[in-house]
DNA sequence: GAGATTACTTAGCAGATATCTC
DNA sequence: GAGATATCTGCTAAGTAATCTC
């Protein structure tokens, strides 16, 4: 068959459907055909046709597609089957039943006759007319009094060790659940009468829910948001929806360009400042306040067991911050009220008080899921949630079996790149495609990338990247230039499988052009059901989190056991960082950086002349020893005249900088003390500038004669002592420097608390006698207190 | 089987707080 | 002790993925 009537199958496959935000976007045709339906057929049916077609299959493109139109199978039961795997059950046990040795294979535990039950409907104390999932009944009538865990005063002090307890499996979350609701963010507040919205001049009578919206733009005035065209028009439309409803202001707006928010601004800004200069006591008094008010929501009784709640807060109503170039930035998120929070709740617990004059839009006892309460927001139509801290017992217990489950796929990854490599050969599109996607989320550590509305940045993962996202140079370098999540940028130029190249090449090839989908036959949910087969709770997630965290392992491996807990630990943050720029996740660069390196840069050139300066001391006292150590002083005309009549000019301004601030703090106390204020011409002034003039002209005239003033009492020794110092701090502030530029767009955190096995953490603490503090902030102590009381110092992962 | 719904994890940013430097 | 800088924490947006509905 010709090439052309290859792409005639292609065209066929890949149906172009306008995608919503104008874009063309290839979709896989939902008219399947016979050789459609070949795609569909199962790996594990396939695999011994596709390898003794392999050895047969001319690699050539045009050839891999003249197979597929050439194949007519039929998949015979017509449903996806699966690939049978070894009967292992791959649950998790509790990290205290399993060894810490990396060489013990883990617990072994029968597998369930049902692992995962369908959820049946389910019947409220208020119908509703969405399907609802029913709760597993609730055992044991759970009255009150047990839920202070009464009688278990040694766990009340320790906490509870869920991992030496719980059994981990199972569809139901509590037994039962105790808690005092939500807090709502306070009322709005109207402005004072003098702070005005204006529009084309005019002061502006707003409502006062009008008031709040222009309020919530005005604060944000000086923000990039607010400059945005895209946030103006949203917030804009809303602001005047807003107006309309609340028949809020006493003159007509028409264009945003009129308004004037100005007055409103500096209102906040000054409410701010207030704040700031507040009195100790006055802060003290606030924080206390505030801690009273949350405290009932701080906590909640868990099965029986005090456990600290997350989010308790009602996100309060405010200006939208889409990340990128987010379509709906800017709107209106309106504010929460009870009527539209739902409660999930024991049955048999006391349902909290709603605000008064309000009542809560539902009451629910489901057990199957872990969020305490949860309310619809008007941006996206989502559902937000209040859940469990993350040092929650059921926080804990979720994280441990998402590492687990890391741990289980070094298992299966062997078999796993064995068969993609296979498969990246296959000569049907959708396995070709699936081999492809495989090798891209295990190797570069690609998200697996949903399906986004026209309604959400444009942002894409590994199924959703398009035509445009790659560039290809032959013979097999791959450009990868695309948003991902939360629209960060992910740029990379690496070299890939040639077998990879050659797929990516078809996955491009015309007619598809840019705005197409490069994996028109696959889905995030294909990928993840084909991962399944190999893996039971195996998902395109799971490789970032094994990949990451063997990454560390690896890395961790190379550190010696050698040098002070500094050094140790910024060994150990060189192993974060190579995990954090693997997962891309990246920081803006803030904006004092580049003053902080130039700040570091100046320090150094400093540093540099005081030690040459030091040495032409040196030499002043003993001329001599230029001939006997040519080296060590092999450096001393290395400056320019210019950078050292700079670093002269630095040093003075900063000297006098510093003398006149400090004069001007002077000031403020000794006007409120209604003192005299000081002067350039007081005394104490006058001689501080004094001192910094004379040592002006000290530099001047070194410059001037080339000859370095010796200070009294200085020896060879002593000058050498000085220079090993500063030698010292050079070191120090370059590594200081390099590590500022290294760190400056990378983001450790997101990898140690998302990604990196804790224990691997807790391994390294305790081998290396690193405190666990220096590793470790108290929140990640709390979060992973499993981790630090179950792994020992030859914990693997 | 596709799209919608729901529930959960992952993510960067901004403000609060702690620590360092002069 | 004050201001600068670093680190930590809370917030909430933005993902993934399982399940449900049509």
């Amino acid at each position: 068959m010709s090439s052309s009537e290859d792409e005639v199958v292609l065209t066929k496959r890949v149906k172009k459907v306008p995608k919503k935000n104008g874009k063309i976007a290839a979709r896989s045709s939902s008219s399947t055909t016979a050789s459609e339906n070949d795609d569909d057929l199962p790996l594990s049916q396939r695999n011994g046709h596709a390898k003794s077609k392999d050895t047969s299959v001319d690699d050539d493109e045009d050839s891999v597609m003249s197979t597929i139109s050439k194949k007519k199978r039929k998949n015979e039961n017509g449903s996806t089957a699966v690939k049978k795997q070894k009967t292992v059950k791959d649950e998790p046990v509790s990290p205290k039943q399993k060894s810490t040795k990396a060489s013990t294979t883990p617990k072994v535990t029968k597998p369930k006759a049902e692992t995962k039950p369908k959820m049946a409907v389910k019947k409220e104390t208020k119908p509703t007319t969405k399907k609802e999932k029913k709760p597993k009944e609730i055992k044991e009538e759970t009255p009150l009094a047990s839920q202070n865990n009464e009688g278990n005063e040694e766990e009340e002090e320790e906490g509870y060790k869920w991992w030496e307890a719980e059994d981990l499996d199972g569809e139901q979350k509590w037994e039962s659940l105790v808690h005092n609701g939500v807090l709502f963010p306070p009322e709005y507040e109207p402005l004072p009468s003098y702070v005005k919205l204006y529009y084309d001049g005019k002061p502006v009578t707003l409502s006062k829910e009008a008031e709040e919206v222009a309020g919530f733009y005005g604060a944000m005035l000086e923000t990039e948001h607010a400059k945005n065209p895209v946030f103006q028009k949203n917030f804009f439309n809303d602001f005047l929806s807003v107006i309309r409803e609340s028949n809020g202001s006493d003159v007509e707006i028409k264009e945003f360009e009129k308004l004037d928010f100005s007055k409103m601004y500096a209102y906040f800004e000054k409410l701010k400042e207030e704040k700031k200069s507040m009195t100790k006591d006055e802060k003290k008094a606030i924080k206390e306040e505030k801690e009273r008010l949350e405290e009932p929501y701080k906590t909640c009784f868990l099965n029986g067991r005090k456990e600290l709640v997350g989010n308790f807060r009602i996100e309060p109503p405010g200006l939208f911050r889409g990340r990128g170039a987010h379509p709906k930035t800017g709107k209106l998120k309106r504010r929460v009220y009870p009527e539209s929070v739902t409660l999930n709740i024991s049955a048999d617990a006391k349902v909290p008080e709603p605000p008064a004059g309000h009542q809560w839009g539902e009451i629910r006892h489901d057990n199957t899921v872990t969020w305490l309460a949860m309310w619809k927001e008007n941006i996206a139509d989502s559902f937000k949630y209040v859940r469990f801290a993350a040092s929650s017992s059921i926080k804990g217990v979720s994280d441990f079996k998402k590492f687990e489950t890391a741990r289980r796929l070094k298992d299966h990854v062997e078999a796993i790149r064995k068969d993609y490599t296979k498969l990246l050969k296959s000569e049907l599109m959708q396995e070709r495609q699936m081999a492809t996607a495989t090798y891209l989320i295990d190797v570069f550590a690609l998200r697996a990338g949903g399906e986004k509305g026209d309604d959400e940045a444009d942002t894409v993962g590994c199924c959703s990247l398009r035509f445009e996202h790659i560039t290809l140079k032959p013979p097999n370098k791959v450009i990868f230039d695309f948003l991902g999540k939360d629209s960060i940028r992910f740029y990379q130029e690496v070299e890939v499988d040639k077998q990879v190249f050659k797929n990516l090449r078809i996955f491009k090839k015309s007619p598809k052009q840019p705005g197409d989908d490069l994996f028109d036959r696959i889905n995030p949910s294909l990928l993840n059901k084909h991962l399944q087969n190999y893996m039971k709770g195996l998902t395109a997630k799971v490789f970032r989190t094994y990949n990451a965290s063997k990454t560390m392992q690896d890395q961790l491996n190379l550190i010696k056991n050698e040098g002070t807990v500094a050094e140790k630990v910024v060994k150990f943050n060189a192993a974060n960082r190579t995990v954090a720029i693997l997962c891309n996740h990246q920081r803006t660069v803030s904006k004092s950086h580049g003053n902080t390196v130039q700040k570091i840069n100046d320090k150094l050139k400093e540093l540099v002349w005081q030690k040459i300066r030091l040495k032409r001391m040196i030499l002043e006292l003993e001329p001599k020893l230029l001939k006997k150590d040519k080296e060590y002083f092999s450096e001393i005309n290395d400056l320019a005249k210019e950078d050292e009549e700079h670093i002269h000019h630095s040093i003075i301004q900063r000297q006098t900088q510093q003398v006149l601030k400090k004069m001007q703090r002077d000031n403020e106390k000794l006007q409120l003390e209604k003192q005299e204020l000081l002067t350039e011409e007081s005394d104490s002034i006058k001689e501080k500038l004094e001192k910094i003039q004379e040592l002006k002209e000290e530099y001047d005239e070194e410059l001037r004669t080339g000859k370095t003033v010796v200070k009294k009492g200085s020896t060879v020794e002593k000058l050498k002592q000085q220079i090993e110092t500063i030698e010292n701090r050079i070191v120090t502030t370059t590594l200081q420097l390099k590590d500022k530029e290294d760190n400056s767009e990378v983001s450790l955190g997101t990898s140690k608390l998302n990604y990196i096995d804790p224990r691997l953490t807790v391994m390294f603490s305790k081998k290396f006698d690193v405190p666990i503090e220096k590793l470790f902030t108290k929140t990640l102590r709390d979060k992973f207190k499993w981790a630090i009381e179950s792994a020992d110092e030859n914990w693997s992962f």
